[in-house]
DNA sequence: CCCCCCCC
C-alpha cells in the first residue's frame, strides 16, 4: 500500500488555516510534562516537504500515542482545530485521525522534509506542490480565512484561542517558550499572506480585534498580542469597537452575511467566518459563536449532595449541523434562564465545552456546553438556516404502539388531573406528582405523570391544551407517559394545532365516552377497592362510626340538580373559598381576608346515583363533577350566564350515564340532625371485566 | 458543579 503526503499541508496548517484530512506523516512524538490532568502528546508532522511540530494530540486520542502512533507512520488528520497563541503562533490540535500506514510498514521517513522557514518565501506551496500534493486553489478553498481571522474572534471551526493567554485553554499545558523548542523560531513567521478580504471585523471585541485590519505588511506577529492593539486605529469607520461588547450586540447588526461579504453562509462549516457550526465544537477551541434554536428547555432544578448544592437549568440547541446539550448553573442560571426560550434563536458563545456523559445524554453529540460567567446569550432574528424544532405530535391513540421508553410528542386537552401528591422515590427523596389525562381528537385518553415543581404549579382549571416534548412511553397501566426532565411541557401553547384541539374538545371531544389507554386500577389500588352495592353501604350501616369509611360502586346517574351547583369561588390558586359578592364589583375571600376583582366556578353537585337495588344522593366536587358533567366549571359558569339551553342540555347529557364511582361516606351532625353524606371522591369509565371480576371476588370472600 | 426521569 503506497500513501501520498498532502504536500503543502504543514504550511497552510501552521498560518493557522485548515486542509480538509490531510495526510502527514509523524516525525516524533514525544509526552508533554503537564501537572494535572490527562497526558498531552505533541506531535512532530511532516508533508513531504516540511515538518512542523505544533501538532497536539487530543486527549481522548491518547490511547493512539500508547500503541500504533509511533514515528514513521502515516496518518490523516480527519478533524483538527488551531489555535493561536498570544504571540501569533498556531497550535494545531488533532481531534481525529486515521493512522492510514504503520510506521513499520512506512519503513522510515518520507522524502526529505526540511522545518518549514516562514521567511522563506520559496517554499511556498506554489512553487512546490507536485501534481501528488494538494494544488494551490485547492488549499485556498480548503481555508476559510486568513489564519489571523481567528484573532478577531470569529471563531472559524478550526480555529480559537487568538486574544486569550493558551494557557487557559484547555489544549496547552505548557508556556509558548517551552512548546517552541521543537521548532523554528516563531518570531520569523510573518503572516503576509493572510487577505485581509476575508476578514469579517464585526464580531470583534475591541480584545479581539484582528491587527489584519491596520496594515498587514507592519504585523508582526510577536506583537500581536490582540489585546494589545488598539481597536480605534484598527477599527473600520462604520463599526466602533470600543463599544462593541459582543454581549450587547444587536444579533441583526452582527449578521455575518452583512459584514463578512466573503463567507458564504451555505458552504461548508470552517468557511462562514463567524458562526461555528454544532457539529464542528470541541473543547480545544475557545472561541466559537454558535447560532441555535431551542429545541428543548428544562425548569430550574436544584440539588444538593456531598460536594454542594445549588441550581441549574439545561436546554437542547440545534442548527443544521446537529445538537447539543447547554446547561447553566446557580448564577447563570439567574441571568439567562428567562432569557432562553423554547423555539427562539440565539448566539452562543464563550461557554466551555466538555465531553457529554453519554449515560445521561441521548443527544448526537460527544460534547455539551456549561455556560459559565462570561458566557454570552444574545437573540437572534436572523434565524435563516436554523432549523426549526416542531413537534412530532403522535395521535394518543397510536401511543399504543409506541414501545417502552420511547420518546414521543403529545398534545392533548386535560381533561381531568388528580391533586398533586408527595410520594417518597426508592432513594428516599421525596417528589411531587400529579398525573393529567389528556384526550386528543382519536378520543383516547392517556395518563401523563408530572413530576416536582412542574406537578405543584400545574393548573387543570379551564382543561387547557396541553403538549409535551419529548414526554418518555411507560407501559405502566398499558400505556402511559412521564414528563423527563429534559422534557418541555407546553400549556395551551400558541401553535394551531392546540387551537384545533381546543375547538374540537368544546365543540365535541367533551361528551366522548373516552377510553384510556393507561389502566389507572392497578393491581393494588384495586385490592383497596371495597367495592359495595348502594344497599350494601345502608345495611353495613357504613359511615355511621367515627370514622369516614370508603366504597366503590358502578351506578348510574339518575338525575343532578343544577340549581346551586356552581359557587363563585376565591381566584387565589390554592383558595376555593366561596367569595362574597360585594355588588361593587369586588368580591371579598373571608379565608384570604382579601378583595378581588374576578372570581372562578367551582362547582359543588348533588347528583342522585342508583344501581340495581337502591339509589343514593351524592355530592360531588369540582372535579369529579367537571367529569360526570363532561365540561369544565369556567365553561359552565359562561354557558349558565350566556346560553340557558345549552347549560340545561349538559345536564340533560349527563343523566343515566355509568361510571365507577370511589366513594367516602361519613356522618355529618347538622343541628342535632345526623345523617350519612356520601361524597364522590373519583369518578372512572366502568371497566366491566374488572367490574366483575372484583364483584366476584367479593362473593367468593363472603362465601368462605 | 447535574446525571435525578421517580409513584402507583
Amino acid at each position: 500500500m503506497s500513501v501520498t503526503l498532502t504536500e503543502g499541508a504543514v504550511e497552510v496548517l501552521l498560518r493557522g488555516s485548515q486542509v480538509d484530512s490531510p495526510v502527514l506523516q509523524l516525525l516524533n512524538i514525544r509526552q508533554i510534562t503537564s501537572g494535572t490532568g490527562p497526558a498531552r502528546f505533541r506531535l512532530m508532522m511532516s508533508d513531504g516537504q516540511h515538518y512542523w511540530s505544533s501538532f497536539l494530540l487530543a486527549t481522548h486520542l491518547n490511547h493512539l500515542a500508547e500503541e500504533k502512533l509511533l514515528p514513521n507512520c502515516v496518518c490523516k488528520l480527519k478533524k483538527t482545530t488551531t489555535n493561536t497563541l498570544s504571540d501569533g503562533r498556531h497550535v494545531v490540535v488533532v481531534i481525529d485521525m486515521d493512522i492510514l500506514q504503520s510506521a513499520e510498514e512506512t519503513g522510515g521517513k518520507i522524502g526529505n522534509p526540511t522545518p518549514f522557514n516562514t521567511d522563506d518565501k520559496t517554499s511556498s506551496p506554489q512553487k512546490s506542490v507536485s501534481s501528488a500534493s494538494v494544488s494551490p486553489s485547492r488549499l485556498a478553498a480548503a481555508v476559510p480565512g486568513p489564519s489571523f481571522s481567528n484573532s478577531t474572534g470569529n471563531s472559524t471551526t478550526q480555529s480559537g484561542f487568538a486574544g486569550k493567554p493558551p494557557m487557559k485553554a484547555s489544549a496547552m499545558s505548557e508556556s509558548p517558550s517551552k512548546f517552541s523548542s521543537m521548532q523554528t523560531s516563531p518570531s520569523k513567521f510573518s503572516p503576509t499572506k493572510a487577505s485581509p478580504s476575508k476578514f469579517s471585523p464585526l464580531k470583534a471585541s475591541p480584545s479581539k480585534f484582528s491587527p489584519m485590519q491596520t496594515s498587514p505588511s507592519k504585523f508582526s506577529p510577536m506583537k500581536a498580542s490582540p489585546s494589545k492593539f488598539s481597536p480605534m486605529k484598527a477599527s473600520p469607520s462604520k463599526f466602533s469597537p470600543m463599544k462593541a461588547s459582543p454581549s450587547k450586540f444587536s444579533p441583526m447588526k452582527a449578521s455575518p452575511s452583512k459584514f463578512s461579504p466573503k463567507a458564504s453562509p451555505g458552504s461548508s462549516p470552517g468557511s462562514s467566518a463567524q458562526v461555528n457550526p454544532i457539529a464542528g465544537l470541541n473543547p480545544y477551541q475557545s472561541k466559537w459563536t454558535i447560532r441555535v434554536r431551542v429545541a428543548n428547555k428544562s425548569n430550574v432544578r436544584t440539588w444538593s449532595n456531598s460536594k454542594g448544592e445549588g441550581k441549574l437549568f439545561s436546554f437542547e440547541v440545534v442548527d443544521k449541523s446537529g445538537e447539543i446539550k447547554i446547561t447553566a448553573f446557580n448564577k447563570e442560571v439567574d441571568k439567562f434562564f428567562s432569557l432562553v426560550e423554547q423555539g427562539k434563536v440565539y448566539y452562543i458563545s464563550k461557554a466551555t465545552l466538555k465531553p457529554a456523559n453519554k449515560q445521561y445524554s441521548t443527544l448526537k453529540n460527544d460534547y455539551e456546553i456549561t455556560l459559565h460567567a462570561n458566557s454570552s446569550i444574545i437573540p437572534c432574528d436572523d434565524t435563516q438556516d436554523v432549523p426549526t424544532v416542531h413537534c412530532d405530535f403522535v395521535p394518543i391513540s397510536e401511543l399504543e404502539n409506541k414501545d417502552n421508553d420511547s420518546i414521543i410528542d403529545v398534545i392533548g386537552v386535560c381533561k381531568s388531573a388528580e391533586d398533586v401528591s408527595r410520594i417518597t422515590t426508592k432513594t428516599s427523596r421525596e417528589v411531587s406528582k400529579r398525573a393529567v389525562n389528556l384526550i386528543d381528537t382519536t378520543g383516547k385518553v392517556v395518563t401523563v405523570t408530572l413530576w416536582g415543581e412542574e406537578a405543584e404549579k400545574f393548573d387543570s382549571s379551564g382543561q387547557p391544551v396541553v403538549a409535551i416534548k419529548g414526554a418518555r412511553v411507560s407501559d405502566f397501566g398499558g400505556k402511559s407517559l412521564s414528563v423527563l426532565f429534559s422534557s418541555t411541557v407546553m400549556v395551551n401553547p400558541d401553535i394551531p394545532e392546540a387551537f384545533r384541539l381546543r375547538a374540537w374538545y368544546d365543540q365535541r371531544g367533551f361528551k366522548l365516552n373516552s377510553q384510556s389507554l393507561t389502566e389507572t386500577r392497578s393491581v393494588s389500588s384495586n385490592a383497596r377497592m371495597n367495592w359495595k352495592t348502594l344497599s350494601d353501604v345502608k345495611n353495613e350501616h357504613m359511615g355511621q362510626g367515627e370514622k369516614a369509611e370508603y366504597f366503590s360502586c358502578v351506578a348510574t346517574v339518575l338525575y343532578i340538580r343544577k340549581e346551586n351547583c356552581l359557587y363563585q369561588a376565591c381566584p387565589s390558586a390554592d383558595c376555593n373559598k366561596k367569595v362574597i359578592d360585594q355588588q361593587n364589583g369586588l368580591y371579598r375571600c373571608e379565608k384570604c381576608n382579601r378583595e378581588f376583582h374576578n372570581f372562578k366556578y367551582r362547582l359543588l353537585l348533588s347528583a342522585n346515583l342508583a344501581d340495581h337495588g337502591d339509589n343514593q344522593w351524592v355530592t360531588c366536587f369540582q372535579d369529579t363533577a367537571e367529569i360526570l358533567l363532561g365540561h369544565s366549571a369556567d365553561t359552565l359558569g359562561e354557558l349558565r350566564d350566556t346560553d340557558e339551553t345549552a347549560f340545561d342540555e349538559v345536564f340533560h347529557k349527563a343523566n343515566f350515564k355509568t361510571h365507577i364511582f370511589k366513594n367516602r361516606v361519613k356522618l355529618e351532625t347538622y343541628n342535632d340532625e345526623s345523617r350519612v353524606k356520601v361524597t364522590v371522591m373519583e369518578v372512572q369509565p366502568v371497566d366491566h371485566r374488572e367490574y366483575s371480576r372484583r364483584l366476584l371476588s367479593n362473593i367468593w370472600k363472603m362465601a368462605s
